[in-house]
DNA sequence: GCCA
DNA sequence: CAGTACG
DNA sequence: TGGCCGATACTG
């Protein structure tokens, strides 16, 4: 392993594949996957002339072509695919059996087949989510199930559950059809109907409520890295009240971060009272010191708020940090959205469907109105379509969204998720790892790590879970400030802007995003002489701030495309970077605790597009999307390094401010505190 | 999954 | 090329 | 029914 340390390579250590990695670790493989163990319905049944007419003609009747599809792409997504089908042969013909088979796969779970080999019906039950049968007696289903099977509490439903789902268009709760275990509430008889139930349903449900503070998935994390969820919690239930939050510090030795004192956003729209929203802008001359006054780093935007407005675009939406009014419904399709993204295939149009679900998302967090009150209302809300609407009923019926909660009680899932977290790793990554056996940070390590393997495993273990842990403003600050220095010294008279969520007001940030440019206000210097130049003086800086022991490792440094066409086009130069930040001046007793290293992106640009870059770098990410395809609807392609017409390519316009650009695509401005599209 |  | 990152 | 962010950029 090349020595990453300190004795950083210009050449980037890169950001690892985990998938490339070794493939030591396969022993535990075996049991624990959730996409090798599923075999394809066999499709050779399909007309079957002994199983059950009502069942095959369900199927042919509502998507003629669902038998002939190929198990894997369905046509209508109404199971989680993450459900495991394990079907019990007693009572079942064969024919019936695979028929309940395809119509698992049409509705886009898996089946769990058990190989002819292992004639082990609880090896197959260990993948499953759920169990169908004809089987209604219980205690038949406890001897057909065996010792361990039951030991891992899987459910067994009659198989009337999979028509209902399919009727109903969406995945209904199980309870109703539940033979094993046996419910306390006596359950309607299995062939109910499940809206029939519905009250007995919510009662069911009552031990598992949809609530916005669970987080199964904290069971992962290597450290106690709760807290600063919960700080951003705080903030959002403060943000609800209307009142500040007294955010207890964390993060010791770093000062306190004051975003509790945010007040709540209130757009036009919802209020008839004047816009009031803050900016939030670093700058040299506002650093912050202590805090007893209003947090220094956040500067009021005293222009007008746009309203909200039915649009399918997220630009043109205030959307704030939390929703005010919805949020518990966007943390649950957020769930779904993120099982979509872990399950999400290349091929289909599987890739777009976690895409439709943020749209939604992001327009119901939005939407100014509690859909609690009317959730009828939701189906006029653009870009949520039939299926989302479902699910808004559902969610407001029962309390919580039948995916979802099968979702969150997934352990596979919410180990898959968080392997999301860690750098380098994403859905096949994680999906990979998990199939090979890892559970923890220390196995996706050992598999290769997300972030470099040639950092090695130690190295791997030693930073990254620092990097798990979110960065308090303050320390946002500092970190900028501390490269904006190195800055000045070489090249006095630049700017910059931390953007990110930062500059979108979160409590926390997952890494720093500084956006550098000289100031054609204040410069001695003035503008660099050519690209080149800024390339240089990137590399520049890098170099110092290696010498100086703050950075001390580099992801990677961008060499983008100088060309366009004929045209030369300006790039911004990009250099991602891992920092150890000293300890925060005036740190005071708390000193002691040691930095923790961070992820920072520094993106240097030209004063004549500080705009595009600022605005590309501020997200959310869902913001971004959305006003690029609003700028290619008005003839525009934008991105970070400026905005061009689509006429005239390689003619970037000048746009030195947000505004320039928000004003060429007609989109009225959207102060970044309103930019929080994302669930 | 949603929409032009 | 796929996978990932970056908002 | 086609398109969904970026003529992104990097790694293996």
């Amino acid at each position: 392993m090349s020595s990453t340390r300190l004795g950083v390579p210009l050449r980037s250590p890169g950001r690892a594949r985990l998938v490339s990695a070794t493939s030591a670790t396969s022993s535990q493989t075996a049991p624990s996957s959730p996409l090798g163990s599923a075999a394809p319905a066999p499709s050779r049944a399909g007309s079957g002339a002994s199983a059950p007419r009502t069942l095959h003609a369900l199927v042919r009747a509502r998507t003629p072509d669902a038998l002939s599809a190929p198990a894997g792409s369905p046509s209508k997504r109404i199971l989680a695919p993450s459900t495991r089908v394990h079907v019990l042969p007693d009572k079942l013909g064969q024919a019936h059996i695979d028929a309940l088979r395809q119509l698992v796969a049409h509705l886009g779970a898996l089946n769990v087949v058990r190989s002819s080999h292992t004639a082990s019906v609880a090896v197959s039950l260990d993948y499953a989510t759920v169990v169908l049968s004809e089987i209604r007696a219980p205690k038949r289903a406890e001897r057909a199930l065996g010792d361990e099977a039951e030991s891992r509490g899987v459910p067994v439903l009659h198989h009337s559950w999979l028509t209902a789902c399919l009727e109903a268009g969406i995945q209904v709760p199980h309870e109703a059809y539940q033979i094993y275990p046996r419910l306390t509430a006596p359950a309607a008889s299995a062939s109910a109907s499940a809206s029939a139930s519905a009250s007995a349903l919510k009662r069911a449900a009552s031990n598992e409520p949809a609530s916005p503070r669970r987080h199964p998935e904290k069971i992962l994390r290597l450290e106690e890295s709760g807290t600063e969820e919960e700080q951003e919690q705080d903030e959002a239930y403060a943000a609800l009240r209307g009142g500040y939050a007294s955010a207890e510090e964390e993060e010791g030795g770093y000062g306190s971060h004051e975003e509790g004192t945010l007040p709540v956003m209130v757009p036009r729209g919802i209020d008839k009272g004047k816009g009031r929203a803050l900016d939030v802008d670093a700058s040299p001359s506002r650093r912050a010191s202590a805090s007893p006054t209003p947090p220094p780093h956040v500067v009021a935007y005293e222009g007008a708020v746009p309203a909200w407005q039915n649009s399918a675009n997220a630009c043109f939406r205030p959307t704030p940090i939390r929703s005010m009014f919805n949020q518990p419904l966007v943390d649950e399709l957020e769930v779904i959205r993120v099982s979509r993204v872990l399950f999400e295939k290349n091929g289909a149009r599987d890739q777009h469907n976690s895409a439709a679900y943020g749209r939604a998302i992001s327009a119901i967090k939005a939407y100014p109105h509690p859909l609690a009150k009317d959730p009828k209302k939701a189906k006029e809300i653009a870009g949520v379509g039939a299926k989302i609407y479902k699910a808004v009923l559902q969610f407001y019926e029962l309390g919580y969204v039948a995916e979802a909660r099968a979702i969150r009680g997934d352990q596979s899932h919410a180990i898959m998720k968080s392997f999301l977290d860690f750098y380098g790793v994403g859905p096949a990554g994680a999906r990979k790892a998990y199939q090979q056996g890892a559970r923890s940070l220390q196995d996706l390590c050992s598999l290769g790590g997300s972030y470099s393997d040639r950092l090695g495993r130690e190295e791997c273990l030693r930073i990254l879970p620092d990097l798990l842990h979110r960065i308090p403003r303050r320390e946002c600050e500092f970190i900028a400030e501390l490269i904006h220095d190195e800055f000045e010294k070489i090249h006095p008279g630049m700017k910059y802007t931390i953007c990110g969520g930062y500059r979108r007001g979160k409590a926390t940030s997952g890494d720093v995003d500084v956006v550098l440019a000289p100031d054609p206000e204040k410069a001695p210097v003035g503008d660099l002489k050519s690209l080149k130049h800024q390339t240089r003086l990137l590399h520049q800086v890098l170099e110092a701030l290696k010498k100086k022991a703050v950075m001390t490792h580099i992801v990677s440094v961008a060499q983008p495309s100088e060309y366009y066409g004929e045209a030369i086009v300006p790039h911004c130069d990009i250099a991602e970077i891992v920092v150890l930040p000293p300890s925060l001046p005036g740190a005071g007793a708390d000193a002691t605790k040691r930095p923790r290293y961070r992820r920072v992106d520094i993106i240097l640009t030209r004063a004549e597009v500080y705009g595009a870059t600022v605005l590309g770098w501020t997200g959310s990410k869902q913001f971004e999307k959305d006003i690029r395809r609003q700028a290619r609807q008005q003839g525009y392609k934008f991105h970070s390094t400026g905005l061009v017409r689509l006429e005239q390519p390689g003619v970037t316009l000048d746009t030195p401010q947000e505004q320039d650009i928000f004003e060429l695509l007609g989109v009225p401005y959207m102060p970044p505190h309103l930019r929080n599209c994302d669930a």
